[in-house]
DNA sequence: TATAATCGAGACACGGTGTCCTGTAAAGTG
DNA sequence: CACTTTACAGGACACCGTGTCTCGATTATA
């Protein structure tokens, strides 16, 4: 086990052009060949190093997201309407692109959950116990249907994920925390 | 315009025949080819009728949405309950399929709101406004947190659609209508 | 220098899609 | 009873993305 050691440039090449590709044609139509051919890289090499166009495509989002990683000591309002900004663009995309895979592909539904999910789960579960007052009511149900409420406007497209929906939230939180 | 009429019994072996390899198979498992052999009809048949295997589904559903059509005068927790005892099954997992689809095709995304998920939501909406007393929050937002949840959970898979959950969120929802 | 693992690049089989074609069957119309 | 029109089952075909394999060249360690 010595050999040459993988390249961080043919990396940094492919993550960067599987970001570009999936602005440009949307996550979907992304292909492992045209990755391959927007990086200048051979496909062996991607082949190599990840499983599948999901594989890759989960690295480069938790890259991206574990980067601009936002301060979560901020209060309800603020923590949503930054995760809203987030999940309303070309990365709210992508994510929703890797949830709709995960439904045919049970291994990638399980390091969605683990990398990207869960550790969603515990920021948003931390702001509403840092609340004042925390709400009464059982934190697992309030953080599935604020969530909740995110996937489906992601996914469905019904409606906007804005800051006015950061605020709304936060009001109706507040009146469950006031009810007895 | 005269010509022979379209098969009847064709259409039904067709659709009979792709909810019988979702069941065996799952829906993103299944194919126009493996239908059409299932069914025992040339593959011409289905791409005459239908323009993708979404599309062949969803009209699927929508039969057998229409057909187990719940008495929906309940009160929220039964609706709840019998909605959610509907998508826990298959029915759930090829709806959660169709919207996987829909992520990469803007059309059926159209169709999925207009022919299942739409109707759904004034279903539900009908229900909350018949409730003593109705919720005094916005039932747009109350409609998207309850029907977000079964999303969710129906896509991520990381807790149980269940007769408590409807018990938890028919619990919740009180609580926010008794608040001032 | 020898070994070992990487790199870009290309060839290949496989499977699903969507279209086209053939011969046959079932309706309406003259 | 022909004639026209459309649907039917079945097969052939090109197209594209996937995933595996091979090749010679490159870059590290021992």
């Amino acid at each position: 086990m010595v050999g040459r050691p993988r390249s961080e440039q043919a990396r940094r090449a492919i993550l960067e052009a599987a970001l570009r590709l999936c602005e440009r044609d949307g996550y979907p139509n992304v292909t492992l060949k045209g990755i391959a051919e927007e990086a200048g890289t051979g496909r062996q090499t991607l082949y190599r190093w990840w499983d599948t166009k999901a594989d890759l495509l989960l690295e480069a989002m938790t890259d991206l997201v574990e980067s601009s990683r936002a301060p979560s000591q901020a209060d309800l309002e603020t923590f949503l309407r930054e995760t809203f900004a987030l999940a309303d663009g070309a990365v709210g995309r992508v994510v929703a692109g890797l949830m709709a895979e995960a439904q045919s592909d049970p291994a990638l539904a399980e390091r969605l959950r683990a990398r990207l999910i869960g550790p969603r789960r515990d920021a948003l579960r931390a702001v509403l116990e840092r609340m004042p007052p925390p709400p009464g009511a059982d934190l697992d149900l309030l953080i599935d249907m604020i969530f909740g409420v995110m996937w489906y406007r992601l996914l469905n497209r019904h409606a906007p994920l804005d800051a006015a929906l950061a605020e709304d939230i936060t009001t109706l939180v507040a009146r469950i925390g006031a009810s007895p």
